[in-house]
DNA sequence: GCATAAGGAATGAACGTTCATTCTGTGACG
DNA sequence: CGTCACAGAATGAACGTTCATTCCTTATGC
């Protein structure tokens, strides 16, 4: 049977690696001898280093929701969500400096564009919660009225940026950092009041 | 002599190649072969690969900036200037998908971070522009009380995140939602007014 | 003792780079 | 004007490396 300590060796070894060094800095040997574990041993848990990469990810993603999604209350006013979302986001990506890395290098891969394309084009499952909250803002006329795509983008966008900037260390983040950024980025999303240049 | 026409030939094929299938999916001998170029012809012209790719993104650079300047009248008011110099930005990128590709290639590689890394530690020449709109932003109390890096991450998060939807088909911006899009930029930047919540 | 897990050397494809050779255009010479 | 010699530009086969993957051997648990 297949044991299961080798498996979460691997996958261990793997995301460390390849956060740091990039996919093609992580060669599958180096991935083995940090699992300790031999090179053809990775092929009895993942077909191809694609599926291990892919794999990886999906692992990423499902730990990532429930650390945003706790405390979240769907009946409090868009802005306080939005807030809330936004700074456990950054938070986390800033707590987990290893799971933002191998984000953002699954992003930009041609693994990331495939998958982004499936998610817009496939109605965006797994972002339920935010595009829920986009569209009920919409909707209120608290948001600005912009294609989903580009709400996320002015969402997304800076927060990104933000936790990239900080784990190279360009900026230091602390806590009120992070709520005056989320803050501005909700600025960036609402409807603007009326009579204000 | 060096053939100045085969140098421009080689430019012209690496920047294809490498925007549409990043840097491991030019390799130099498709580079040579798009350029009509034996491969070690290449060699003659750029001292590796690094070096190429290195100096295609200056060119790039280098042309950017008379695009986005053009008409900038820095006696204007800071909002004004903010959505010259974004919508600029902007339209460029939409209008120049190869060099908007080429750009996020270079970015999101080793080579990206220690240009950023110089160009952050090294009081940002060459980013002077916007510098200068923020820190005079700033001190005229228009625009948000935040670290420079900060700023730069909310006003250009969004356009780089917009300009690639817009590219892998996922938005088509049109001249409006441009605009709409670099104000809602300003919005996350600007101070807002006192009392709106 | 058999079935299955693990190991790691072997394999072959792909890459960046080199270099011995070929090609080309120019100027000297008769 | 025709021929020849030469410089240096161009070439692409070949090289050494690196990598993902395979496959045969060894170890382990039942």
């Amino acid at each position: 049977m297949p044991n299961i300590d080798k498996r979460s060796e691997i996958v261990r070894a793997a995301r460390e690696l390849i956060a740091e060094n990039g996919f093609h800095g992580a060669p599958m040997s180096m991935i083995a001898a940090h699992a300790n574990v031999g090179a053809g041993t990775i092929y009895r848990y993942f077909e191809n280093k694609d599926v291990l990469i892919t794999e990886l990810y999906k692992d990423l993603e499902e730990r990532m929701y429930p650390v945003i999604l706790k405390g979240y209350a769907s009946d409090r006013p868009i802005r306080e969500r939005f807030l809330h979302l936004g700074t456990a986001l950054l938070r986390h990506f800033i707590e987990s400096p290893l799971d933002f890395r191998y984000l953002e290098q699954f992003h930009n891969s041609p693994y990331g564009t495939e998958f982004r394309r499936d998610k817009i084009l496939g109605k965006m499952e797994g972002c339920d919660v935010f595009r829920d909250l986009f569209e009920d803002g919409i909707s209120r006329q608290v948001v600005k009225e912009l294609p989903l795509v580009i709400l996320f983008d002015l969402a997304f966008g800076p927060i990104l940026a933000v936790a990239r900037d900080h784990i190279l260390g360009f900026v230091m983040l602390d806590e009120l950092l992070i709520t005056r950024t989320i803050e501005a980025c909700w600025d960036g999303i609402k409807r603007q009041a009326p009579g204000t240049l």
